[in-house]
RNA sequence: CAAGUGGACUAGAUGAUCGCCCCCGCGUAAUGGGGGGAGGAAAGUCCGAACACCCUUUGUUCUUCAUGGCAAACCAUUAGCGAACAAAGAAGUGGGUGCUGGGUAAUUCCCAGCGGUCCUGCAGUAAUGUAGGGUUAGGGAAAGUGCCACAGAGACUAUACUAGCUUAUAGCUCGUAGCUUUAGGCAAAAGGUGAAAAGUAUGAGGAUGUAUCUCGAGAUGCUACCUCGUUUCCUCCCGGGUGACUGGGAUGGAUGGCAAACCCCACCUGGUGCAAGACCAAACAAUGGUUGGUUGCUUGACCCCUCAAGUAAUCGAGGGGCUAGAUAGAUGAUCAUCUGAAAAAACAGAAUUCGGCUUAUGGUCCACUUGGGCC
RNA sequence: GGGCGGCUAGCUCAAUUGGUUAGAGCGUCUCGGUGACAUCGAGAAGGUCACAAGUUCGAGUCUUGUGCCGCCCA
């Protein structure tokens, strides 16, 4: 689990990224990214009933995001609101497929 | 051994690294230390309750009018039979339940029984009775209304197509007799239809009628009606049972099915739901809505053990225990080893709480049923 | 968390208050027609009435349970 000030917890902060945020894609997730002004850089995690409709499924893939978020904290960028959004077929990946990705999409955000 | 049904138990273990939530009368300048952290269904939301507020009524107590002064502000309301506390839910538009007794906070739930029904065995010529097991939404059809398709002559006010008897009429014929046409009446034992044919069924004997077979007679099958035996249901009487019901007897009687069709009867039921509600702050003249936060939030119809009551569901007494409480929402991720056929081993993630029901599902054990194999 | 609705042919919808063999349009297939195609004409196939159990002589329709899909309430 993400440590609490680096949790996007409102929901009007969840609205002003979707509004104002600008976009980023990676194989099976999705992101955007807005500056908040802080000394630290805060995150979302979105993944809705489409995913699937089981909600042990979609906490398995959540937490599974977090942690690897969570390793590479140290690491990224301060000062962002970032929400992370994921298309269906993560439903089948293991944990280190999710983590080569979200890599990848961290790098391709210029975060990491 | 396999399959099915029912019941009980269980829901990987250990370690390493990196993390999250709650608690602590452990402790610090800070870092820290200790303890706890999803389910049997947490699910579906099909029921029931707790709890909270609102409505109505009644009772008791207190007060005799606090804030504000009729509106420029996003919306609504604002001067009165006021406020607080306690108890209750009358009426029944409507909704629900429906054999009996018991359990429970309560139920459409649970337990025990009664009746019906199905299967198997036994008794009997048969109807039927009886033992065991399964199943059962099971008040009322002599209060009323409605429905009973197709087929069939007729389907609940029964009914006359074929065959039968009979009256009248007209025709053919020499004819009072015979045959035929049309109209009406009688009769429900035969034929055929249907889920059901008019309403208890069945056996024996008699009797009447009829169908089929062969040479007139006989054989076989069905049979109105009568007698006797057994039997279903209704009514009444005498027993048994808390009761649903049931045993015996009597004279009299015979009422088609459907209420998961309308309905009638009996009983239950005020409404909304933690997005209930309470408090603090902001804004407003005030209150509420609104926004942010706190709370409600886990000690409870709780769990475990022993003894007692009861056929059981359940319950009494004693002892012991504390077992998630989050709020973009914790309870985890990765790796290694072990048990194992498989650890990528199912179904699945608490959101106010609890009791049921239903559904999903890996493994182990027990009981019963069915089938196969061996002795 | 709470409340409400739907499910019939490949698609969109009917089925008259339980009744005989569930229909229509579009689509599909075959034949005709054309040099070939479209339009057109003729014909055919296609349904576990979402699933299961029950009531009834009889269920797409009534009752109960289950599954799936969708909508509303801050």
């Amino acid at each position: 689990m993400l440590p609490k000030p680096q949790r996007l917890t409102k929901e009007k902060d969840f609205e002003r990224v979707y509004k104002k945020g600008e976009f980023f894609a990676q194989d099976f997730l999705m992101g955007k990214m807005l500056k908040n002004n802080l000394n630290v850089t805060r995150f979302g995690i979105v993944v809705g009933v489409k995913i699937s409709k089981k909600a042990t499924k979609r906490n398995r893939v959540k937490r599974r995001l977090r942690e690897a978020v969570r390793l590479k904290l140290k690491d990224i960028k301060k000062g962002f609101d970032v929400v992370i959004m994921v298309r269906p077929e993560i439903a089948d990946k293991d944990y280190h497929e999710i983590d080569a990705a979200v890599t990848k999409l961290l790098r391709k955000a210029a975060l990491l």
